[in-house]
DNA sequence: GATGAATGAGTGTTCATTCAT
DNA sequence: AATGAATGAACACTCATTCAT
């Protein structure tokens, strides 16, 4: 069950006649779709305008500049995201469950959505710019962290994790087991002169990602008795 | 020991008089720093001569076209990191020690380079379209993933791992860990409302990243009689 | 009765407001000037758009690029000599009278174009690359082609044409006797140290190149009677 | 027997190793090719130097500029012409023989060379303006219309010629039907879907021009009793 | 005599944006 | 609401030419 979203091209192609916000709408999808092939200076907006079948005068008139609809496909895309991870209940689901849930979507978004990634980065090339200037995006992530925190504080409470985890370096570390084979899946194939897009490799990193997971959460930290300890780990503590 | 790099833009200032390949250096460690900080389409030749302290023709002299100098870019800021892996010396480290000098090698060198890692982000936005016509990048890191395996190896004789890890898996983690809080630094500062950039979280992000991995290689894979087994597990198997 | 064409520099200045095929046309007229009298590459689009009362970004709205305005303009003025040439109806009048007209209206079109002459002689610098590309001018001379034929056969019949000639020798006989002195009056006064630009010498080459298409066409093969045989003739044969 | 000029590419390769005039020739050589290949705007001097094995600078070593190597070319390339006139030596021929030779040598010396027709077309186009400065081509060519002068006056003499004619009048006829399916081979060759430049039509092309220039000078002016006599012919007297 | 480095003024072309209808 | 025309400021790149060795 893989929801779809506003990033596949699926902007009907036919110009419905004078319905405003149905063009609107269009001009927002064809940004997503060419902000994120090409980014922010890459995009053209006679392009927008071209896959949301108008003309470019209707971009300026609903958002007013590239900068602002550019803004507005940032809260868009945001906007999904948290929407679908608030739909996770984490809340309602034993911790090892909610923690691979939250893994498997992570990377089922991710994976789905490989031009989010690129205009993600595309964002952070930037400086984070324009996301600075949405009055949405900032605020939306709070909800998240409290539920991972509630996660891991469950997670305790019940002896099934071992250690201490700060919710945002979790969190950082599962999106980046998620993020990078997406963002970086080019060079990677390049210098690795291996495919990792095809399914059966994404498949093994899924079990690789849990088990990185779950293990770092399920073991205890490393002491004089753990079976791995040595010199190095020193270092650790 | 930090070694700098020429990321950072500590380009002599003075326009040496007939250098040619001070020029030509000169040129390109500016390439480096336009190209990092605004992506392929965003760098400006005359941003670029005007670093260089050189007449944009000089560009055009040395390296032919803009696309010929991002890829002489790229191939330069590659070649570094490649190198400075290779003197890591993992072959002559114990197995942890090796993984636990890799993983701080790899997140100090894209900590000191994260405009590196926006080259790398950009580059990925256009598909490795210039990566793939380096005639020298493609090739130069089979080495380290053979090391990897080597350290893996040693790591199972020796009984301190427990699993049969993918050696390319486990380096796209390492990688990953150390990648996603510099690459996307902005917009996690703004969506989690924290600079992640500070010190502190910095070096809180190393000993977590470095847990998470180690607990990986050293803990077994989830049994019936593990203690954080569950229903949720058999996912994983 | 010579029709004035778009050669003459008499594109209105005035930039009329909101006209757009006004516009178009004006570009057009003036890319006629300006690549006749610098040819294709010599010929600048600045100084297209500024003869044309213009913007330069227009040129690109309406004719794509440089190359694609130079193929309009040789359509153009290529359409323009077709069509002249078409209103001569060779196929109503007598043999030698349409040779005559045939002849007087090629040395007035060319004495009146001599910029057309020139834009033809540049590509013919250029190798015909552009015209080739037209997919119009190719295919418009055969009815020419057909009409010389048709006097010839005709005057052959009456027993007033005493050869028979190709219809494309002739042709581009007479198109060379009416176009070096245009095409070449620059040189050829400056080598002759005379100029032959001036009406009398014009007049004087017009009843010259008459007399010599019509002798040759009157007069019948040299022959071991005729009149101006001699050895030297033997060459001919 | 047909002289080799400098027109075709037969530079020697090998960079001699200082011989300054060799150097100084060898690149007026190439000019010569260059400048006949674009024109004077599209000749290019780096491609001079390097056709001719040389650096760019010694161009403007030897020859100051692009204009006055321009010209260096022009003079050298008119100067070939005349000189290969003057040894035709009109003078000691029969006035039949003279005009078929001067015809035949003509086309023969557009013919071998081309690019040299091109160079003139670009002259034109550029009105004369570098021949004009030149202190050698403006003079050289009194001798050979003398000659003709020459031809024309023995033939009235000698009966074998029937009119009065204008020597310049004369050469710039036979020069036009010897230039233009040279100078205009590729739009010729364009428009009438034709190839102009095969042997066979160019051998056919002779004839018909030799035939044409004798029949106008042995035949009388048309007269009443004339046979090709008709109302027409009244707009030629 | 000979060379490679260096330069400034263009050149065709593109782009986000505004005007007029 | 919607459109096509029009604009000015850049942009990558080129060229004949000069400088320094």
């Amino acid at each position: 069950m893989r929801p779809r979203t506003a990033l596949q091209a699926d902007i009907p192609t036919a110009p419905r006649k004078r319905d405003p916000m149905m063009t609107r709408d269009r001009v927002l999808r064809a940004g997503i779709v060419e902000f994120c092939r090409h980014g922010y200076i890459g995009a053209r907006i006679d392009q927008i305008a071209k896959r949301a079948g108008c003309n470019m005068r209707m971009i300026y008139h609903y958002f007013g500049s590239k900068e602002k609809l550019y803004i507005a496909v940032l809260e868009r895309v945001f906007g999904e995201l948290r929407l679908e991870e608030s739909r996770l209940h984490l809340g309602h689901l034993d911790p090892v469950t909610g923690v691979l849930r939250l893994v498997e979507f992570t990377m089922d978004h991710l994976g789905r959505h490989p031009e989010f990634v690129a205009l993600l980065g595309n964002e952070n090339l930037l400086r984070g710019k324009y996301l600075r200037k949405s009055q949405v995006v900032p605020r939306a992530s709070a909800p998240l962290l409290e539920a991972i925190r509630d996660l891991l504080e469950r997670g305790r409470r019940e002896g099934v994790y071992a250690r201490d985890v700060d919710a945002l370096q979790l969190y950082v570390s599962i999106l980046s087991l998620c993020y990078v084979h997406v963002s970086n899946r080019y060079t990677l194939s390049i210098t690795f002169n291996r495919d990792i897009t095809e399914p059966a490799w994404l498949d093994a990193r899924r079990r690789h990602v849990q088990q990185l997971v779950l293990a770092y959460l399920c073991s205890s930290e490393p002491s004089a008795r753990s079976p791995f300890s040595n010199a190095a780990l020193a270092r650790l503590t």
